[in-house]
DNA sequence: TTTAGCAATCTATTGATTAGAGTGCTAGCA
DNA sequence: TGCTAGCACTCTAATCAATAGATTGCTAAA
């Protein structure tokens, strides 16, 4: 059933003030906040109807009404003021990227802190899946005698490098040939590649002295192809959550807070439906598996040249300032797809 | 004033009973459950003289008994019965370490998430100060065209890189003849002579082309020796704090996250008293400002060499199991401290 | 189609009452 | 001198009834 004009204003004021005030709104009010012009016996009608369309409800017969999931995704989509950042906004998120910002893992942390403290939401950061990165070079760097620093970088950045412990002292012109050895097995190549071809290179066609550090870089990126995409979840303002009051009630807030300790969780929920640069999931859009409580995520993601590079978003009730966080998260992914825009993402080098 | 055999039992009692069940004990229920011999009556009179002398308050008239912040520390000191490390906890901190662990940041997480999960309390574990550390060489390894990432090797791990962009390409031999200048012009010194000592070299002293890569290299150190330590402090089930009875007041789990939120504030309070290996920090002892809630921090430092490297423990209600929260700090302190003692802090190298 | 009016419904708060828990004190006993 | 039984006293927590207030849905009239 198509929504009437002044429907769609009323359902619009309605969801403006409980998103601000958090508390069921009654005829009256709607009247003296929203329509000097008719009545609340009028806009009852019409809240009446709206709660047979699924829009509105009452917690109780003596209470005025809320919205359900249903009106939060037609308030996104249509009835939603856009709105722009201010300006305060604007240098806040510049003042978090002016930091030093190196590896990947910077860039998360950076992003979720910035946007848990713009809308005041709890936030989360993560990385697309790192299994379709491809590799650029491969190195290997002594770093005492006996170990030496894995690097490998990627179209996407350079992987968390890990220390391997070689045995014995080996000479830096050994070193000189594994480089050369080991970028070239590699390079050019997608991770999911390496990882998924079975047995691609038996290990007798490599040369015995290399034999030891080809497995090395070999399990590394199987590692990363694996469970690694927990680690590269980053959350922030977790205890943000409590401010809002549909979590005063503390179950639902330990439901909550369980949930996003349990980052592993939130792995899926976040990468579905990366289709779309903003992404709405509200109410049952979320259910991770039977404890999560009711609430939004919203999220957006970036990419480089077509590729998804990964994505950020908040976690908050589904009463949140959709406009305010939508603007947000819109202009930090369009920041974040593309580093010349405003100087994001790229580190300071002056001063 | 001294205090008796039979107080002191009746006060480990009390203790004992509040840690298991959060709730303030009667002295009936004491003779019940600990001493049948004597009457209630006379535990009461007991009962008295340990409020008088401060180890025990009631929170109203007609309640029990529960220990202060200075009985808990008496108990800590002498009465707590010392328990060692079951099987399964052994194996629990050893599954943990035996992951893939390489930098620094990584023996951090694991340290938190093991002691987290065994005493399911709220766990923390940091870096001591790193502008100590002894700068054993620097590097710079080639990522592309015009970025390097800079290596720096210390004796307490593998500084966190970062990447700088050369702005032109350079040759791989411009690369040898830098390291060995950072090199030579690094090593062998504390971070904090380098930031510290005034206008050290004066760069006119400096070749032109290595102006740019020393500056450079002199940054991140001046970086890590100033605010760094914040990201060297690692948190771990926060949401557990909920779990708590003691946090059931809202108002008081919100002061508890929002402190643990802002880690910065974490800082000092968890590196003050690094003297002894186990440390404790109860009731008025850690005083954050004004919000900070009333609490217990325990913690455990871990060294090589005599050298503080850094720590970790657990902040949770004063009411904590401690004999199993300070057996664990203890064996993993050890552990930490000692990277042959069973095996930990070394990467497993097999399959 | 809109609106005024009103009965009906439900919540939230208050106050009073009660049952129960636990203490402190007193007096007697070993 | 130390222990204990007994009892009055205090405080909490739960229950219940009563009341005030909010908001609706419905009806009938404009």
């Amino acid at each position: 059933m198509a929504i009437s004009g002044r429907k769609e204003k009323i359902l619009q004021a309605v969801i403006d003030s409980y998103i601000t005030t958090a508390a069921p709104i009654s005829s009256s009010e709607i009247k003296d906040k929203y329509f000097d012009a008719i009545s609340s016996a009028t806009i009852r009608n019409e809240l009446a109807a709206l709660e047979d369309m699924g829009y509105l409800v009452q917690p109780h017969t003596s209470a005025g009404r809320i919205p359900t999931a249903e009106a939060y995704r037609l308030y996104v989509e249509k009835l939603m003021p856009r709105r722009k950042l201010s300006r305060q906004e604007l240098s806040t998120i510049k003042r978090y990227f002016n930091r030093k910002i190196t590896e990947i893992d910077d860039v998360l942390k950076s992003t979720a802190k910035v946007i848990s403290e713009i809308t005041n939401l709890t936030s989360v950061a993560y990385m697309g899946n790192i299994e379709t990165a491809v590799i650029k070079s491969v190195k290997f760097v002594k770093i005492d005698e006996s170990t030496a620093l894995v690097i490998i970088v990627t179209d996407v950045g350079i992987l968390k490098d890990a220390t391997v412990n070689l045995g014995v002292d080996v000479s830096q012109d050994f070193f000189d040939r594994v480089n050369q050895f080991v970028t070239e097995a590699f390079a050019g190549r997608q991770i999911l590649d390496i990882v998924g071809a079975k047995a691609e290179k038996t290990l007798d066609e490599i040369k015995a002295e290399y034999q030891a550090v080809y497995k090395t870089v070999y399990k590394i990126l199987k590692n990363y192809a694996h469970d690694e995409a927990v680690s590269d979840l980053v959350l922030e303002g977790s205890a943000k959550i409590l401010e809002q009051p549909e979590y005063t009630n503390l179950t639902k807030a330990k439901a909550m807070l369980d949930m996003l300790d349990a980052k592993k969780q939130l792995v899926p929920v976040l990468k579905s439906n990366d289709d779309f640069s903003i992404n709405l999931k509200i109410g049952k859009d979320n259910e991770i598996g039977q404890g999560m409580p009711e609430c939004a995520i919203v999220t957006a993601t970036f990419s480089q040249g077509g590729k998804n590079m990964g994505g950020a978003g908040v976690i908050g009730p589904m009463r949140m300032d959709y406009p305010k966080v939508i603007s947000v998260l819109d202009y930090i992914s369009k920041a974040l797809s593309n580093p010349e825009y405003g100087q994001i993402g790229l580190p300071e080098e002056e001063e």
